[in-house]
DNA sequence: CCTACCGATCGGTAGG
DNA sequence: CCTACCGATCGGTAGG
């Protein structure tokens, strides 16, 4: 009996469409783990197919270049970071409650150490503007603070906003500690990370809460 | 007439204690440039040696191994930051000062870019514990922290601080926001970083200053 | 002509 | 400090 004849129906040989979405899903999830270790530049291809237990070429297969690699296992973070996100809150809470949200989502991101460790170490490199992840890191920056913005809009126009309150610079300050506060996190010179953002946004609210 | 001899008055040839010292200078500067853009991974001490106008050998002579060179380029990172803080005010402002002051630091390392892309892309590879800089990046954190808490206690011996300040959430805090601002800045997130941090101080003041 | 790979190797470069 | 090299590994591609 032929295997992999272009008969619709195929009682044995390989289920071709299901192996490629698992397949990918495994290569995603290793090169990620060694990125979040060792970065992109200080990964290669070669280590990533030996830890997805394929051939060099048999990665190169799914993912054409390096570049395709990294653009799909940010994606899949930010697929990742999003569905945890929305597991917490069901409907995302709007005003000052979007704050304390996010201190808990970062408090959820405690419990996931690969993931800290793959934002940071890739923003790190993605700093320079070659990098093949910058697009995706000033992208991440940007739909964050835009986030921020929103909740902050929705706080002022339930009065519960200094006029005088500095929007954006609010808005930075909150990513950076975030971004911040993971690097210390990782190193192991702060415990936590989301005890120190709650004294963040403690301390907006004194100064600009009404 | 032999050159490089070991007299000690030489008319001619080379004079080789002042050169060393400036050969290891040109070469420091022109890594720390590499390593800003590319990282200590990204960089390779052969294209080190080319950017100095010396061979990959010559390198190696000054620094034998390329954790040599970085331990260098981060630790003439940290004096010209030192000697830089400490020419803006000859002595160290104590208790909430030392806050404005670190503002000022900021403002200041705004017209370093190169300095400040130099800490970010390290930082972001050194959280691997087996990344050559790890030690120093550990350092850098815990003794910015601690010049933070000594202000704070200079603060609270002033009666100026609340009781109930979380002391060392608020230090972090800071010195993430510092590291997150530099990221932002870099990437044109953010316009700039000393005014966001002011923000950061004003707010402090706000809810925990007496 | 398709898919999901394979073993082997391309021209160059890495740190030392 | 140079020329001349090493063992190995880089990202990407060949034919089958």
């Amino acid at each position: 009996m032929p295997t992999g004849t272009s008969t619709t129906s195929r009682p044995s040989g390989r289920p071709r469409g299901a192996d490629t979405a698992a397949r990918r899903e495994d290569i995603l999830r290793v090169a990620a783990e060694l990125f979040s270790v060792d970065g992109y530049r200080g990964t290669s291809m070669s280590r990533v197919a030996k830890a997805a237990g394929i051939s060099h070429t048999g990665l190169v297969h799914h993912f054409p270049t390096k570049d395709d690699l990294l653009g799909a296992v940010m994606d899949r973070r930010d697929e990742l970071d999003t569905a945890r996100a929305f597991a917490d809150a069901g409907a995302r809470p709007t005003g000052w409650d979007y704050l304390h949200a996010m201190v808990q989502m970062v408090r959820n991101n405690e419990e996931h150490p690969g993931m800290v460790r793959l934002f940071t170490t890739v923003s790190g490199e993605a700093v320079d503007p070659e990098h093949p992840a910058n697009a995706w890191l000033r992208r991440h920056h940007e739909a964050t603070v835009r986030r921020l913005r929103n909740a902050f809009q929705q706080a002022a126009e339930a009065g519960q906003l200094a006029p005088d309150a500095p929007l954006d610079a609010m808005c930075r300050l909150i990513v950076a500690a975030m971004d911040g506060l993971q690097t210390q996190w990782l190193t192991g010179t702060a415990p936590g990370m989301a005890d120190e953002l709650a004294c963040l946004v403690e301390a907006f609210e004194a100064r600009w809460r009404r």
